[in-house]
DNA sequence: AGCTTAAGAATATGG
DNA sequence: TCCATATTCTTA
């Protein structure tokens, strides 16, 4: 693992790359300044000649078979070398690996059947994989002349698309597996737009874990959120207008190129693109939590992408009938309860009947919040709560709600996503401003985590009713002869809030109750029951409430969350406060933020948040909020993948351990591990993520805690003791 | 008329 | 006038 590195004496690992730009139409400055930027190399070596040390482990393969004879040449105007791989002799292919070993860079990008590439607007999602293309930068022991460079250059185009190559006959795929080890461990530069997807397919087809454990793949998506984590989805041609406005993207449309002259092109461009991002990062400060924690990342993901979680398909279609009768019996309730025939999941519906016919919000006390722009009375799960007491059609409706967002997202939702038993979620790292991760298909952070309860009529005689319990997270299942380890951080945001404020009275609280749970003991404390006492409810309720007085809630809203007035519940958000003084920092960071005009995490992560300084009051009030926020949140983030990084090269550089890494809840990593490794590995997980309080420039005043379970099923997991 | 689409509301998660 | 995600559903 590299450290993150603050010392600015010490060269900073880089690209890698010499001054061989050819930076077409950029202007003079930014050239001469990405020269200079690029003047050293990982080891701070003095650049363009590094030592070729590391080479593949794996020897050349000398007893390549011979394949086609024939060569194929296809010169653009520009000079392009572009060669078909399956066109070359065994000499040739020789001369390839080697190239690749001494190459100063690798730009490469899939091909898929409909002929276009990553590089292009995603269109199709389902496309297949029909090929690489690869441009190969090689060194230059002159100083670098761009016609030269143009010429030496070249451009390796193979085919591979699934009854050519994958399953194909031996000699192709050995050919193949080779080249594709030879740039993953090439010592250059690797550059790959949206590489996760590039290394989850050849992972999937042709690698292993330990094949890519240490490869590095720049990925200019990245590098761009991290300068900006408000652009989350741009595409190449995106990033290219907004970074290097001067270059174009090819198809100068005098000659009619072909798709694969045109990528070539975008290839070249691509490489510039990322020299230039990197200029930016270095610039920014970004550079280390680029190379130290979001590259890292990426090969990590891609492994998560391709092992997959078993469903209990048979349990899940059992819930799916259950939930179904449940919210027919529900939905005729409340008709019963309204008087009238509705349409329960109609919410203008449900409002005309509250207030038009029953007039609920005159005989409430309390307001009844508005929808945010339509001006109109709520029926939000927050004004049915106010309103339950007064009828019985809100209590009504608010179980409907909870029953019907758990059978349409986490049952019947989950099974349009389940392949041979299975699912895997997709994970982005480019999606947040906060740094965190995110996942979709299906979204398995958003699973519901407490069980929804009902009680079930039984028609049969008698009026005996069951209670039914149903956890969506125990439709998650661990292989056989393998259990699911779940690591937590606890209250990770709140510790970090204790170690940015150095507040003595929330540090007191971590450093002495380090065997009490934080929440448990504030909820007993403020409704006065016994912290045994304590239900899970009661704990989510003080969380919510800690973390929006620490946020800034008003207290209006906070007089919602809490069931009390308004007056009441400032009067408990002063005394909150005066008790964890938290004020100072949060306008440590206002401050900072509007003389900056953004904020920056624990590793350097950045939010730049432009309303800072606006006259609105609104928005200069939001952001300063987002910028207390960001700065915890982003913060946890970073912790978080740090400890992915740790754990997951743990489990690499070790011989016997076979964890897999399936998913994080942002504080919490969920791991299938073989029984037999169970304890084993949990000792090592807790050390790793414990022992991220020391780790390279992060020194928290506050100790970390992490809370192991494990258990057959996501949803029904026991604690682990381990020393 | 029936069709698609984009925005908003509501609710699940995490802190 | 806590923050930041995804998904489903309704509505215009």
């Amino acid at each position: 693992m590299s450290r993150i590195d603050a010392d600015k004496d010490q060269a900073q690992p880089s690209m890698n790359i010499p001054s061989s730009i050819e930076q077409q139409g950029a202007d003079s400055e930014t050239h001469r300044k990405v020269l200079l930027a690029l003047g050293t190399n990982a080891e701070g070596q003095s650049l363009p000649f590094p030592e070729l040390k590391r080479h593949s482990s794996e020897k050349p393969e000398r007893s390549l078979p011979e394949v086609e004879v024939k060569r194929k040449f296809n010169k653009t105007s520009e000079g392009v070398n572009l060669q078909n791989i399956w066109s070359m002799d065994q000499e040739q292919q020789c001369s390839l690996l080697d190239d690749i070993r001494r190459a100063q860079a690798i730009v490469l990008t899939m091909l898929f059947q409909n002929g276009s590439s990553q590089l292009c607007p995603a269109k199709d999602e389902n496309t297949l994989m029909s090929g690489l293309l690869v441009l190969i930068k090689k060194k230059s022991n002159v100083v670098p002349c761009k016609a030269e460079l143009e010429h030496d250059n070249n451009y390796i185009h193979m085919t591979v698309t699934d009854n050519r190559l994958w399953k194909i006959d031996e000699t192709q795929h050995k050919l193949l597996r080779s080249v594709l080890i030879h740039i993953l461990q090439s010592r250059a530069t690797v550059i790959c737009f949206n590489a996760k997807d590039f290394l989850r397919i050849i992972y999937r087809k042709c690698m292993t874990s330990r094949d890519v454990a240490h490869s590095v793949i720049f990925d200019p998506r990245i590098a761009a959120w991290l300068l900006n984590p408000a652009d989350s989805n741009s595409s190449f041609e995106d990033l290219v207008r907004k970074h290097c406005a001067t270059l174009s993207t090819g198809a100068t449309g005098d000659a009619p190129d072909t798709h694969l002259q045109i990528t070539c092109k975008k290839l070249s461009v691509l490489y510039n693109l990322m020299l230039t991002l990197e200029h930016k990062l270095q610039a920014e400060g970004l550079w280390d939590l680029f190379y130290n924690i979001e590259l890292p990342l990426i090969t990590i993901l891609a492994a998560m992408e391709n092992c997959s979680i078993e469903i209990n398909q048979e349990e899940l279609k059992r819930t799916s009938v259950l939930l179904g009768i449940q919210l027919k019996e529900l939905e005729k309730e409340a008709q019963h309860a309204a008087g009238q025939k509705f349409r329960l999941t109609s919410n203008n519906e449900l409002r005309t009947i509250l207030f038009e016919k029953f007039h609920l919000h005159l005989k409430c006390k309390n307001k009844i919040p508005q929808t945010s722009l339509g001006h109109v009375l709520s029926t939000a799960e927050p004004a049915l709560n106010q309103l339950k007491d007064l009828h019985p059609l809100p209590g009504i409706v608010l179980q409907f709600r909870q029953i019907q967002k758990i059978k349409s997202t986490f049952v019947d939702g989950l099974f349009t996503y389940v392949n041979k038993g299975c699912v895997s979620p997709t994970w982005n790292q480019t999606g947040t401003v906060s740094g965190r991760l995110s996942a979709k298909h299906p979204n398995i952070q958003g699973v519901s985590k407490f069980s929804v309860q009902f009680e079930k009529q039984q028609h049969l005689q008698g009026k005996t009713s069951e209670t039914i319990t149903i956890n969506p997270r125990s439709m998650f299942v661990s292989s056989k002869d393998h259990s699911f380890l779940a690591a937590d951080f606890s209250q990770i945001e709140l510790r970090l809030l204790a170690h940015f404020s150095a507040d003595p009275a929330l540090l007191k609280l971590f450093h002495e109750t380090a065997r009490t749970d934080v929440f448990t003991n504030l909820a007993a404390q403020w409704k006065d029951i016994a912290y045994e006492n304590i239900t899970q409810a009661d704990r989510e309720q003080a969380k919510r409430v800690v973390y929006s007085v620490i946020y800034g809630i008003g207290k209006e809203r906070l007089a919602e969350c809490l069931g009390t007035t308004p007056a009441e519940a400032n009067t408990f958000m002063e005394r909150f406060l005066q008790k964890y003084r938290v004020s100072d920092f949060t306008q440590k960071v206002i401050q900072e933020c509007d003389s900056k005009g953004f904020v920056i995490s624990l590793m350097g992560r950045k939010r730049p948040l432009p309303h800072i300084t606006s006259r609105h009051y609104g928005l200069r009030a939001q952001a300063e909020r987002q910028a207390v926020n960001f700065v915890i949140q982003g913060s946890a983030a970073d912790l978080c993948k740090l400890a992915m990084i740790k754990i997951s090269a743990s489990v690499t550089s070790s011989f016997h351990s076979t964890a897999r890494l399936i998913a994080q809840i942002h504080d919490e990593l969920l791991f299938e591990v073989q029984d037999s490794q169970l304890q084993e590995f949990a000792e090592v997980v807790k050390h790793i993520m414990e022992s991220l309080q020391h780790a390279d420039d992060v020194h928290l005043k506050v100790p970390l805690k992490v809370i192991l379970t494990s258990g057959k099923s996501w949803g029904c997991m026991t604690e682990l003791q381990v020393k």
